[in-house]
DNA sequence: AAATACCACAACCGCCAGTAG
DNA sequence: CCTACTGGCGGTTGTGGTATT
């Protein structure tokens, strides 16, 4: 039988995303929908294999993710879940609107796992570790945790008013907030992304063209660095609009071939 | 100031499930 | 039912940035 590689490997570029090729990717998405990943860097002129593309998209691009420290009280969600569900990462993050399962899994491995070793618990099994001397010599295999984690905790806890912004505390407020997704309707997310093509005449095609935001923390969605340099700005405004992709897909003159949802 | 160690996270890899033909 | 193919998932690695020596 055997298996084909998802692309053959030869003229696939590797390695971090470019400005120019997350611009081209958004571009394409945005005005063609998604369709099958595998089309999509040929279409949008990306040397790329498919599933670069995806995970670029479904990681880093999509206009729906908050990004920026998880707040203490997504945290303590991502910990009751992974104690119900396990590594099911995937599950997870569709609990957490704005947070992918790479980022949750990244976030647990760095932080969370730390945490609770040093809190005594098995973070694989959630039960209290056999002793606290098997805690200890853990925590203390884990990254010399105690040095480094307490400083960090202080600084998550200082952290937690600034990214406790992203999640409402008040709970009312947060399951409305889940509820929605975090964004205006799909006929209002329309309306402003397309106002919002229009105004800044993001260009479509090549070449790209200098485009800069002046409006950067609209609603508090895009939180922490960025990865892209300021010839990028462009994405904070863009991601302001929290607009959900299906909507654009839905109503794409390109339909989705797989008709899969984000 | 330079070298080294450590950390965070973006990206990759390999496997699996679902499905069309 | 079998095969080929795609999308998605979870584990792991690579790399850039930061802290420490």
């Amino acid at each position: 039988m055997g298996r084909q590689p998802c692309c053959d490997k030869q003229g696939v570029k590797r390695g971090p995303w470019t400005a120019e090729e997350d611009k081209k990717l958004i571009s394409f998405i945005l005005t063609h929908g998604r369709c099958c990943w595998r089309a999509v860097p040929k279409l949008a002129g990306l040397l790329r294999c498919g599933k670069s593309c995806r995970l670029r998209w479904t990681n880093y691009l999509r206009p729906d993710l908050k990004r920026g420290l998880l707040s203490t009280a997504e945290e303590q969600l991502v910990i009751d879940l992974h104690a119900k569900l396990g590594n099911r990462w995937s599950k997870i993050a569709a609990k957490l609107p704005g947070r992918t399962d790479n980022e949750i899994k990244n976030h647990w491995n760095t932080h969370i796992k730390k945490k609770l070793i040093k809190m005594g618990i098995d973070p694989a099994t959630h039960q209290p570790l056999a002793n606290s001397k098997a805690a200890i010599s853990q925590s203390t295999d884990t990254a010399e945790s105690a040095k480094s984690s307490d400083t960090r905790e202080e600084l998550s806890t200082k952290e937690g008013s600034r990214t406790d912004m992203a999640l409402p505390t008040d709970s009312s407020d947060q399951s409305s907030w889940l509820e929605s997704g975090n964004s205006a309707s799909g006929q209002d997310q329309e309306r402003l992304m397309m106002n919002w093509l229009s105004e800044t005449d993001l260009p479509m095609d090549e070449p790209w063209l200098n485009f800069t935001s002046s409006n950067d923390d609209v609603l508090g969605i895009v939180e922490g660095p960025l990865p892209w340099d300021g010839a990028t700005d462009w994405l904070l405004d863009y991601q302001d609009f929290g607009m959900s992709c299906s909507n654009l897909i839905d109503n794409s003159t390109l339909h989705s071939s797989d008709g899969s949802n984000f």
